[in-house]
This record gives structure tokens, sequence and C-alpha cells, in this order.
DNA sequence: GTCTATATACAGATAGAC
DNA sequence: GTCTATCTGTATATAGAC
């Protein structure tokens, strides 16, 4: 059993990626994790403050399993579809991206933490682009690998975004299609 | 000056692309034109009756928009760039999509909104999808217009997502490169 | 149609005891 | 660290007068 602040943070997680960061109460998070809500701000003194905490950890645990799957002795076409499953994992439990859902409530955001939703979606971007910039990955016209990982970082969080509204898959298949053809050269 | 019903659609419409349906309160739009939150309810008895009639109005008028372009006699690529233009002009207010704001806050919408929601999105995929199968349209790879149109739908609400939270059009810029190889054949 | 007034619920945050 | 108690603000929604 982890300690509590680390409890905390977990609940707090699952619950934006599922109901967002607005409806994320210092109330339910404690229930979580049987406290009370004034208990919850000495942790987190202020709902700035642990939405600085979630974003930070969730971005950690991202970038870690994303250096893991580059790190594998894989080919980058199995990398980037072992990528896209993390999204498929997220739609199968009714979640969205935590910083997806963050970007899209970013009116209540402060400016600290508007950046740390950047450097998130910069560190994804800059994976990708690692992984096309490899051999077995083709060139769509004068497209860079650059370019290509903006539109799969767009389109990844596009397309779990409107598929998280009726649990299906449509367009995350979509981006595993584009996937493809990108790497069977 | 239209109706009041009118003006307290455009005033919650305004407020919904701005800081999601959530925030949205009978207050605020009330306020916004001059009367009490209680008369608002006599116009839409539930928040829920509001729901239906943003996506609603939005999406008709995002529709009508999206036939003018297409009935004007111009390229594919002139089609596309003035559909990317209509996102491009949502950022330049620093709002989102009703439909992706309210597909990221799908936890609050009832059944019967959650599939006007995805109504919206599918209409927006078979327009693109209609001008991708027109002449002057290059293939790319098997893909089909039907997965590519499914690639700019995602790639799009994607791109506005994250470009909003620093007011950028970096994505969208990404979108616009992809659309111009798709359509220099 | 619009108002005042109100019921009910829940939010973030703080004071101070233990 | 956690609690009880409370302050203050805001939300949806309704009753009933005009």
């Amino acid at each position: 059993m982890s300690d509590k602040r680390t409890q905390l943070e977990n609940a707090a997680i699952d619950s934006v990626q599922r109901s967002g960061f607005n409806n994320l109460s210092f109330r339910s998070i404690a229930s979580d994790v049987g406290i009370k809500s004034s208990s919850v701000h000495y942790y987190f003194p202020e709902k700035s403050d642990l939405a600085a905490a979630l974003i930070e950890k969730y971005s950690v645990d991202f970038s870690d399993k994303l250096r893991a799957i580059g790190n594998r002795n894989i080919s980058p076409k199995s990398k980037l579809d072992a990528f896209v499953k993390l999204f498929e994992d997220a739609i199968d439990d009714e979640k969205f991206c935590l910083c997806g859902m963050m970007a899209a409530e970013v009116y209540s955001l402060n400016s600290s933490n508007r950046q740390a939703l950047l450097d998130y979606f910069q560190f994804m971007e800059d994976w990708v682009a690692s992984i096309l910039e490899g051999d077995n990955v083709s060139a769509f016209g004068t497209m860079k690998p650059r370019v290509l990982a903006r539109m799969l970082v767009s389109g990844l969080e596009g397309a779990i975004l409107i598929d998280r509204v009726d649990g299906r898959r449509d367009r995350l298949k979509s981006q595993r299609e584009f996937i493809r053809e990108l790497t069977k050269a």
C-alpha cells in the first residue's frame, strides 16, 4: 500500500481521465482513500497544486512507457503499434488522455500548468518523430517526420476524444492504418 | 435583434466553446441577455434541454458552412483549405469546437445528446470523404477516402484541442501540409 | 415571459482541536 | 496528519406573483 499522497494522486488521475478536472472534487478523492476533504488540503493546499501534481505524475508515467517501448528491439511499426495500444487501453477503461482532458479545460488552469501540458504533448511528438526518423519508415511526399509526428499526436488525441463517446475504436483504427502505410516500406 | 431564445443559444454556444458545458450556467447566459436565470428555464427546462439545443444549432450552422464550401466551384484542395480555416478561426477566438468540447465532457450528457455528437462527427467525416473521392486527389498507399477522412477529422479536433493551449497553430499547420500532399497530384 | 424568493446540493478553502 | 465545523460562493431547479 502506497502512501496517502500517492493514493490521492492515483484516485484523482483516474477521476480526471473519466470526468475531467472541473468535476474533480477534494471530497471525492478524500472519500476514495478514506479521509476527509480538509485533510487533502494538507497535501495539496489549492486545487492548482493538485493539478500540477497530476500532470507531472501522468507525464512521468507516460514518458516512462514510451521510453520502454523505444528501447525494445522491435520494428518501428511494432513500436508505433504499442504506442497506439496505450490509447486503446484508455478507451477500454472509458478514459480520455489526462492531458487531453485538461487541454479542453485550459481556461481553468494557470499558466504554469498550461505549460506542463504543452511539455507533455511535445515529449510525445518528439518520441514519435524519433521513431519515424529510423529505417523502414516511408516518407509521405515531402512531409518530414516532425510533421508526420504532429499528425499522429493530434490524430490520436482527436481519435480517442471522439471514439470515447460511443466506446468504439473506429477512429483509432484509422490511425493504425496510417501507421501501417508509413511503415510498410 | 433576434428573439431571446436565439440570443440565449448564441451566448451559450460561445460560452461552451470557451469554457465547456460544465462551466456553463443558467445565470451567466441569463445575464448575457439581460434576464434572470429562472427565466431561462422557461425556454430550457433542464440543462439537458439546453445541451440538445446547442448541439443541434451548432451542427446545423456547421453543416450549412460545409455545404456552402462544397458547392463552390473550386478545387478539392481549396475546399479542404476552407474547411481547415473554420478551425483556425475558432483558435483565433480562443474557442474549441463545441462538439469536441462536449465530447470531452461526455460523462455529463445523456445518451440522446451523445448520439447527437456522433452525428455531428459523422456528417463532417462524410463531407471530407466526398471531397477526397473527387478528381485531383491522390491516394496514400491503400488508404481509402473514408479512412483518410477519419484521419482528418480526428487530426483537426486533436490539433485545435492542443493548439488552443498556447494559441498557436503548429498542429493545424501540419494538417494543412497533409492536405497539400493529398491534393497536389 | 419575467420576476423574487427559496430549496437543495456541492464546491474550495480555512480555523483550530487533537 | 486527520478531524469537526464552518464560511462563502455557486450551481440547478421550482413555486408562485405579476
